[in-house]
DNA sequence: CGTATAATTGACGACGGTCAAGCAAGGTGG
DNA sequence: CCACCTTGCTTGACCGTCGTCAATTATACG
């Protein structure tokens, strides 16, 4: 069912009881599969249902009028970037997929009329746009105060972490389709100077990296490099 | 009544019903005066009530281990900065006063229960953090993407509109208790470089600010100097 | 008045941006 | 099967925005 893996997402804080989760596995799913580099929702729609990744991988993105484009999050098999639109009309940001995506669609209604019913799917929904908020706040402060080699690692760890608590690393590696601009332009650096960080890491050898796998080698190290402390992911579940 | 600006606040997409603005005002509230420039909880803590903003200014804000610290946001009459503790245990960063000010308490159980009985309440929280996280998301884009000029004219516009939209705004002047530092840390930048750029904009006649004071002269101007689109701020109110 | 807080100024240097060119890999088509 | 193109990575040279350090000047406050 593709729909689980959205649902084991909302249930890292609380598991839903048998009626809650088939509400939601009743819930009308549109499923489609989007290439790398496309466009699922734009800046300055108004949808009309959420989206959520089914397999593939994400990202939530602004462009700024200087021609510049800031990467606000990636998103993985279980998340949704658009549950905001359930409460403000218009997007403020693209969705697009990074690599070639199964993407699920519910409409508004559909979800709605469940939020209804089962208050603590709302609670669920409602945590999970407060968890994007909190991994906002870090991707703040990691851009605000830390110097490209600190944001680097940070971010590294984070794509790991996430990838692992959905069951999708294998020992120290995971699948990685990011490209070196994507981080470029998820942390306020220029290609140049990730390129320039990245091969520094790699002769460390903390990680290995390339052919579209990420291969953390010192986790200990790159995790102090990035001062990175993962409880602002809120990751209960451990990857079976 | 105090909590009269915090309903305001969340009425910016629907107006509440009578029953419904009956229910919050009948929300058991404690209220204090804090000064300015200390904390009112602190990250790590595991808060069993939300605050709001009474009168006077907060931010949130979080050190990193360097020694150096990233403020998310300012909080003005009417905020609720901590509304994501109803859904996440540990609090991910600090609320601090910025000028002293009059903040109201209301404990998760005494919400939760209004938020059961009525659902468009719990829509409006809800919305409200996801403003929150629209903020979050522009200033993410602000300090990532733009020079130094050009993020703190952003910031000031926004501040403005803030005021402006709960009526504080006199003319083209609000009350301005942040100091250069809290702007330093907010964008990224070194009290240093803030100051630097301040004079400039100041002898260019675009802002005048002095005394808590912050007056814009050249609204137009500052506006395209920080590539500055109202939308994110989901302003809908203008003020009386 | 002395002390603390905030703003201001100057000198100096580094982190990271920009520009430009070269390289590797994969896909396409003749 | 090989020329060709595109996409992404890599490297080097140069330079500017902004940080750091340090000292000086307001401003407020007890």
């Amino acid at each position: 069912m593709p729909i689980t893996s959205f649902i084991r997402t909302l249930e890292t804080a609380v598991k839903f009881s048998h009626e809650e989760e088939q509400a939601l596995r009743k819930l009308p799913i549109r499923e489609t599969e989007i290439k790398a580099g496309q466009d699922i929702v734009r800046e300055g729609d108004q949808p009309t249902r959420v989206c959520f990744v089914i397999a593939g991988m994400a990202c939530t993105s602004r462009m700024i009028t200087t021609g510049r484009r800031q990467i606000f999050n990636f998103h993985m098999t279980g998340d949704a970037p658009d549950l905001l639109s359930l409460h403000l009309d218009v997007l403020d940001h693209t969705i697009s997929t990074i690599a070639t995506s199964r993407v699920g669609f519910i409409h508004h209604d559909a979800i709605k009329e469940v939020c209804s019913k089962h208050p603590r799917i709302t609670a669920a929904l409602w945590r999970h746009t407060l968890i994007d908020s909190a991994i906002f706040r870090t991707w703040m402060a990691n851009i605000g105060q830390k110097n490209a080699r600190a944001r680097i690692s940070h971010l590294l760890c984070e794509m790991f972490l996430r990838s692992e608590a959905i069951g999708l690393a294998k020992d120290s590696a995971i699948a990685f389709p990011i490209k070196q601009v994507d981080i470029a332009d998820a942390l306020g650096l220029s290609v140049v100077h990730v390129n320039r960080v990245v091969q520094e890491l790699r002769s460390e050898g903390l990680i290995a990296w390339g052919n579209g796998t990420l291969d953390i080698l010192k986790w200990q190290s790159l995790q102090e490099e990035g001062d990175f402390a993962p409880e602002y992911l809120h990751i209960t579940r451990k990857a079976a």
